[in-house]
DNA sequence: TATGAATGAGCGTTCATTCAT
DNA sequence: GATGAATGAACGCTCATTCAT
């Protein structure tokens, strides 16, 4: 009975990470072979690529952010402002890494014109996340506008991101969700 | 005289591009040589590392900012709107790639923790454009709120050009554009 | 267990060979890796780089002189003579290769400035043949002059295979054999 | 009317000393070049291949000890040891270089096997150093036992200076010339 | 004579991937 | 399932050399 050194989902969890800190083009395999305690050969008997692991590390958001970020953006009794903090701060903890950025922002830069198969996976989760902010703004604005607000809020969040890594200032990201709360919030 | 098949900024012109649409790590030596007809070892007779060109990429950036964009932001005599509409177009031109978008933003997302000679020049240039943005919006806003408000409108663009990548749809970044535009608009 | 086409001691032993033969710096990691049977790439399994097989080649040597060779020179019951014998003997074994004269020789002119790695590693095994001398002569000289002797000796031994190498005359070398032999010899 | 930056002599000495310092095989022609201050395209006026640069070195080397070296050796009414030190203090003038060892030495074991060029010109200025180190010993010696003593003197020497290279201490070679000096005094 | 751009082969090294065990 | 040896292409870069000017 061969033993089993580790899951699946613990390769993704760590292999997550490292492409978050390192990039696509600049992770090796060996890297995240490293990172999860196998030699490279074996890494191919849980993912027989190095895109293939991409995608299901982007399968892995997807279901991630279904099940347990989306729906907070939908909680019918909370304001609109509790549920942009629990949505931001869900959404941070499932798409950003300290110092690493974006895994979404990163992968988009880096391979959306390269691989279709990210690409695809990548609308997807994006879309999901504009709709949860619209959701939210249309507590208090219209559909319409709620859908633009929704888009620009995600484009800010990135922006954002690209910013504390460049200046590697972390409270340039947390101003911008503060800013995102307040802008919900309504002191009546 | 030898004879010279390029010149060093035909060069980097070139590798500016290949960079914005490949990518920093996904770009060889040989794509870029290639790109502008000579063999990969003739191309260290211009650049002595591939880290160097892009340090001398980004320094013609900053030096092509400085000298025609940064002052469109300026002009006394025009009224905002016309200075965002101006500068935007101007910064478009020098940093923005059809397909390939930013070349600010995909080398901060993939080599801003790598290379500190990067890092420099990429804040730099990044302050630059922010401080110019600052300067249209105190037309109409405090210093401070002109502040928040440019360093905001930098990151909004960053995320409008990632969107478009991602959706092949230049129409996102345009529409950002249009935004900016109308939010200095004083229709007196 | 995957196939094993060659050990590490086996590149060990044909790359001493090589290196012996055409020097350090001409020798190329093709040339070793075809030496043995493998793809160039295959080659850094075994040898995270060429400056380190280098290093474990000389780490080789100083061990392969531990075991078998400075032994002979410490025989209490040969006579001087006879230790002399056998010692350039086993000494010759493991480090004279035929045309290519002594590894250790050519490894210091060519890179003792270069390599501290290499350098104290040949300090190490040249001191060891030092002493190993040392205590031949110390049959018939006192301990200064034997020290004095010993060191000459491995010079001379080093020039006696230069001169073998240029002259393409093994005899060189043998006759300087004899010479150290008959130089320790007492014919009571 | 062009203009000449340096002479080939001047280019040979230079060389000389870098190929002395850093190996053949090690010096690249760029080093050569920037070492006498030209472009590594100018150079191929001088010399038109770096084997035949090494090739003109020796024949200088071989030239400048016949002139000047040789005639220190068979001073006619200077005894033994005068004539071995003025010898010593010659062909160490034209041969070896601080830090870098012996230029014949060197060239010797790196190269012998691979360029007849180079061999032909070192075992003639080998032989001739031999000549005139047995023309000393002559004083003292039978013909025959001055032609041993003068090819061991020889060998010790480039092992001396192989010591002083590799334990970076100049005094090594200096005590050799010593040694050799007194052999060949006659304290009458 | 001097230049320096261009060449094309080769360097040491790393890569994603394969596969016999 | 895990190993790690092997692959072969590609990497960034350097080499000795050529040659139009």
């Amino acid at each position: 009975m061969p033993i089993q050194k580790v899951t699946k989902n613990e390769i993704i969890a760590k292999a997550l990470n490292v492409f978050s800190n390192k990039g696509y083009h600049n992770t090796s395999m060996s890297d995240l072979a490293a990172e999860v305690g196998l030699l490279k050969g074996s890494f191919y008997h849980y993912f027989i690529s190095k895109e293939e692991l991409m995608v299901q590390i982007l399968e892995s958001i997807d279901y991630e952010l279904k099940s347990n970020v989306y729906p907070l953006a939908f909680h019918k009794q909370y304001p609109a402002s509790k549920r942009m903090k629990l949505f931001l701060k869900g959404l941070s903890k499932v798409v950003i890494h300290k110092n690493g950025g974006c895994i979404l922002g990163n992968t988009i830069l880096e391979t959306a014109n390269l691989y279709p198969s990210f690409r695809h996976l990548l609308t997807t989760i994006m879309d999901g996340i504009v709709q949860s902010f619209a959701n939210i703004y249309q507590e208090l604005y219209s559909q319409e506008q709620s859908q633009i607000l929704a888009q620009q809020t995600l484009m800010e969040l990135e922006g954002a991101i690209m910013f504390s890594k460049l200046y590697s200032n972390p409270s340039i990201f947390q101003d911008f969700q503060k800013r995102m709360i307040q802008r919900v919030e309504t002191d009546s």
